[in-house]
Formats: structure tokens, sequence, C-alpha cells
RNA sequence: UGGGGCGUAGCCAAGCGGUAAGGCAGCGGGUUUUGAUCCCGUCAUGCGUAGGUUCGAAUCCUACCGCCCCAGCCA
């Protein structure tokens, strides 16, 4: 720790406090997923906070699966969950945990609470108890099932085990205070009947208890020592605390809130994820501009980005939305540090090297990254033909433009100096080939009349190169908060959000690239070849981000 | 209008009675064989509002205002 780390945050000065006096000798944390749809960029925060603390105090954090409802969990999404984490670089205590290994202790525990009087079987429907339950300004009633002897909970809740009823016929609840003005007080549900198969307990149940019956008492299970939550279950908190205070557990974990992670331009929930890919919007879960974590790892974002990014937009108990543009700078910054460099032009223009003798090739070495040495240098073919980027050319500018103009020279990058002397066009008055002579004495130093070309530009020798495919990826939505108030986020899915490029020329030694690892197209970007499209011929890049642009900026004004 | 939270710059966020950290974005400049990176500078007389306490208040008190969450047998 240096004097110019950062500050702690409300949760580390907690537990600070909790071990200097003792109050818990051990951090353990714990992410509790529910395996109901793919991990995005928002549990990505959760998984920081609960690993990161863990690995901060000498601690430990358990990867749960919170599976009490069958009707919406699938083990397809347990692995992929169990991929993401590890992806994201972290590793979770001992075996993945599951609710499910807790059902039998939890079985007894509801009977427990019957047997002291503080459940009841109560055979509303769900409509009625919804009745009862009042509103946000009005008590609710007793149901009449309330007072209900403990024999007769015992045997109706055997009954219910058993699967003599139909579901929502009815199900068990802790006997609380049907007046409380918090609502989760009154009269709870804790077990309720589903007659399914669940993808851990097969069919060995039809009753599953509720979140709020099994949360808490898997934390007090596993010895949890801070539950960490979002902040919709604070109003829980009182719940969770009164199970743990009036069953025999084995430690009372204490639960503590943060506020979830917004993004602009982004939607983050499971539903409208799904929604996105149901309705053929993007190309599935693993979309490159899906905020999930597959589709970011598609995309090229290394992981240590996204564990910066949550560390640096911090951890409040205040709603906020953080701007993507932040997420960005974690990607560039990662990347700027890690990519190995490389050329690729995206749209070819050929140029042609008229003192430059036909046939001939040499090789020259350009540096595998501009200040890293660790990073292999690479071998690029130069020949009398080469493409340079289209936009790198025009027959006149101003000197803001700082690239090819005809007349002028300009620097190939990590090769010669170049001058433009005369354009070729086709019919319809199209730039298709711009003749250049070549200044084979600028190899590595200024051309010898002192005057240093003020551009340059990257290039690929059109008889040496990878033919490949390019997606250009733009943020999925339009609008900055596309999910606010009553709009449909689905009228501001941007249409330009996939740019496919064909006919782009990479430098050679692309024929290699291996998914998921970005380069950096040097004056472009950072590209990472896709692990799905594409063929050993003819590879396919995705774009994860770009260069910052303060060319386009400037032209703008 | 019941209960629970939260309001510090365009965005995120420190600050916990001694006179507003840091980051992102922006703006200005320097270096550069990437218009990238890097470096330097700049960016809140003010902390939701109004009162009050105090030598001194973003920090304490009072009252307002605004935003978020809760009426699933979802999590």
């Amino acid at each position: 720790m240096t004097s110019e780390s950062k500050p702690a945050h409300f949760l580390q000065n907690i537990i600070r406090e909790d071990l200097a006096e003792g109050r818990v000798s051990q951090v353990v944390t714990r992410f509790p997923p529910e395996p109901n749809g793919y991990l995005h960029i928002g549990h990505a925060k959760s998984i920081c906070l609960n690993f990161g603390l863990a690995q901060e105090f000498g601690g430990s954090c358990n990867l749960r699966f919170d599976d009490t409802n069958p009707a919406k969990e699938e083990e397809e999404y347990v692995e992929a969950i169990k991929r993401d984490v590890s992806w994201l670089g972290y590793q979770w205590n001992g075996e993945v945990k599951y609710t499910s290994d807790y059902f039998d202790q939890l079985y007894e525990w509801a009977l427990h609470l019957i047997r002291e009087g503080k459940a009841y079987v109560c055979h509303l429907t769900p409509e009625e108890a919804r009745q009862y339950r009042g509103t946000l300004t009005e008590p609710g009633t007793n149901s009449p099932y309330r007072d209900r002897s403990v024999e007769e909970n015992l045997a109706l809740f055997e009954q219910m085990k058993n699967g003599e009823f139909a579901e929502g016929e009815c199900s068990l609840r802790a006997k609380i205070d049907m007046a409380a003005p918090n609502i989760n007080l009154r009269d709870p549900v804790i077990y309720r009947i589903k007659k399914m198969a669940h993808h851990q307990t097969g069919d060995k149940w039809c009753i599953y208890p509720s979140y709020d019956f099994a949360h808490g008492q898997s934390d007090a299970i596993e010895g949890i020592s801070h539950s960490i939550c979002t902040l919709e279950f604070e109003d829980h908190k009182p719940l969770y605390d009164w199970f743990l205070d009036n069953l025999p557990v084995p430690s009372h974990p204490r639960q503590y809130e943060f506020a979830r992670l917004n993004l602009n331009y982004t939607v983050v929930s499971k539903r409208k994820l799904k929604q996105l890919v149901d309705e053929g919007y993007v190309d599935g879960w693993d979309d490159p501009r899906m905020p999930t974590l597959s589709g970011q790892r598609r995309r090229g974002v290394p992981p240590a980005a996204i564990r910066n990014f949550c560390e640096m937009i911090g951890v409040t108990r205040s709603d906020s939305v953080v701007d993507v543009g932040m997420l960005e700078y974690c990607i560039r910054d990662e990347l700027d540090k890690t990519a190995p460099r490389a050329m690729c032009v995206l749209e070819p223009l050929k140029v042609t090297l008229r003192n430059y003798p036909e046939g001939r090739e040499e090789v020259l070495s350009a540096p595998g990254h501009p200040v890293r040495d660790d990073l292999p240098a690479r071998e690029l073919p130069f020949t009398r033909t080469l493409y340079i980027e289209k936009e790198d050319f025009r027959e006149e500018a101003n000197k803001k433009y700082k690239r090819l103009v005809l007349g002028k020279k300009v620097r190939l990058r990590n090769a010669y100096v170049i001058q433009a002397e005369e354009v070729v066009k086709n019919e319809a008055g199209e730039i298709v080939e711009v003749i250049c002579s070549v200044d084979l004495d600028t190899l590595g130093k200024d051309p010898a009349d002192g005057v240093k070309p003020k551009g340059v530009i990257h290039w690929v020798s059109a008889d040496k190169h990878v033919e490949c495919e390019v997606r250009l990826y733009d943020r999925l939505f339009s609008d900055p908060n596309p999910d606010a108030g009553g709009k449909n986020f689905l009228d501001s899915v941007n249409p330009d959000s996939l740019k496919v490029l064909e006919g782009c020329k990479a430098e050679i030694g692309l024929a290699t690239a291996a998914a998921g690892i970005s380069y950096q197209f040097e004056r472009n970007g950072y590209f990472c070849r896709d692990s799905e499209y594409g063929s050993a011929e003819k590879p396919v890049f995705n774009r994860t981000i770009g260069l910052r642009d303060s060319w386009a900026k400037e032209q703008n004004k």
C-alpha cells in the first residue's frame, strides 16, 4: 500500500473493524448467482467485490448457486457461470456449492419453526394471500389458518412434502406480524409447492424453500462472515436476521448491501438481454455487442480490464449510472500495455512504387510493442505493390492532414518514406491506385534532405498478406438510458452496431492469430480473431475497441 | 400518503467539525516512425434547498425538496 492508494470503501472499513475488534476471525464471502441466465458486467462488480474482499483480507469466497426455483434454473447456466467466474480470474473456495445441498437441513429447520409455533401451513391461494397482505399503507390481516396447532401443521407440512397438495393450494409461512410496516415481515412464505424436477436434486422434492428462508441459513451453514448483496434486499434484512435468531444455526452472518452497477448505453437485465437474443437483435448470449461476460470475452476484452473497471467505479450505497466511457478507458488501458502490434488495412487502396524493382521482396522487421521488448518482433515483407488505407490518401489537403497527399511525402510505418506522384482513376472518377516513389535511404532514419515527413501511415504488402473480414462494433443502443421511464429499450437498438468489412488485408503474421487474444492494429484499434466465424485461410477479426481518435474530434470541430 | 435507502463537477467517487482527494470525460500544451501511448497544465468560493448550532459546517441539529426500492407461492 502506497500513499497514493485508493481510499477504502465502506465494506473494507467494516471488515477492518470486524477483524480488529474480533467480531470475525476469518473473512468468508460468497458469490450467489441464480443459474437462470448468463453473467453480465453487473455481476462482475459483485464477483470482484466478493472475491476481491476475500483476497484482500486473506479469507475465502464460495461460489454458491442459489437454486431454490427449479422452474427457472438450468444446468447449462451453471456451467456457463463457472466458466465466466474462472475467466474473470477468480477461484472459489473448495467445491462449487448449491443452496440445494442444504435442502435436508432447511427442511429440518422448517420443522423446528413449526414446533416452536413460528410457522404454519396456510391454505390461502396466492390471490387470497395477496389480499390478506394489505398494502403499502394499510396493515394486513391474519390468515384464517394462522392458529393451527403444531400437530396439525406438522401433519399438513408432511403432506405438502409428500405431494398430497396441488401447486398453489397451500404454503408454509413464518408467523411474524401481519401489521408490520415492512411487508416482508407479514408472514412470508418459506416453502412452496413446485411439482417439478430440479437440476441438482432431481425429483426428490416437490416443495422448495423461498429465497428468504434459504439464503441466510445457507450463509450460516457455510460460515459466511459478510453476506453482501444489492440494495433492493435491504428490506429483507430484518427477515434474514429473524430466521437466524429463531433457528439453531451454527453462525449468524451479517448482511450488507451495495448499489448495483448501471451503465449508460447498455441494458443489464437478464430478461432484456434474453429478449435481445430471442428476437434476433444479436447473435446469441456471446454476441460481441452483449454486455455479458461471454460476449465481452469473445470480443477480446481482457478480464483484467473488467477487474480494473470494477476497482475504478468504487463501491457505495448510492444509485448511479456509470459512463461506458470508463469501461472503454479500462479496456484500452489494459490492451495498450499487453496487445502485440500489427498492421491491417481495412479499406485498401493500391500503391505502386515505381522505382522499386518488380519481383523484389525484402523482409523488414518491426517491434512487437513500442515499449515492451518481451513481445517478439515481426517480419514484414516489403514489395513493389502495397495497400494503404483509402482514407490515408488525398489529392489535396491542408497542413492539418498528416497523411499521403499527391506530390508530398509520408512515412510508411516501420518502413520507408514514399512520395505520391500520380493518381490512377477508373471511369467513375474514383481513385484506384496511387503511383509513388520510394526513398530507400530512409529505413530507420530521416530523408537525406533533413525534411521529416509529418505523417506515418500503415500498409501491407499486396503480394504477401492475409485476406480477412473485420467486424466493427458500435454501441448496441443509441440512447444513453435505453430502459428509463416508459421507454421500450428495443426502440433504441442501434442499427449500425455491427459493420462487416470484407476484403481487408492483414499483415502475414496474423494468419496464426489465436481467438480471444487481442492485437493492436496500429492507428486503428484493438482486434481479436473471432472464435466462431472465419476459416484458417480467411480469419474474421472483431474490433474490441478503437483507439482514441483525436483526429476525428478535430474534424468534427 | 406506510416502511427502507440515497443526494459532493457532465459521469464515478474521497471526505466523518479546521476551510472540497483521485479517476473518467473535456479543454490547453509537450514528446512521438501509431493523430495511440506517455508527460505537463486546467477544470466545484462550493457539497439537493432553507434555516439553526459553532470562532469555524459537505460534515452536527431542524424543516423541506428530489430520486430509488418494497404489496411474487421470483431472486
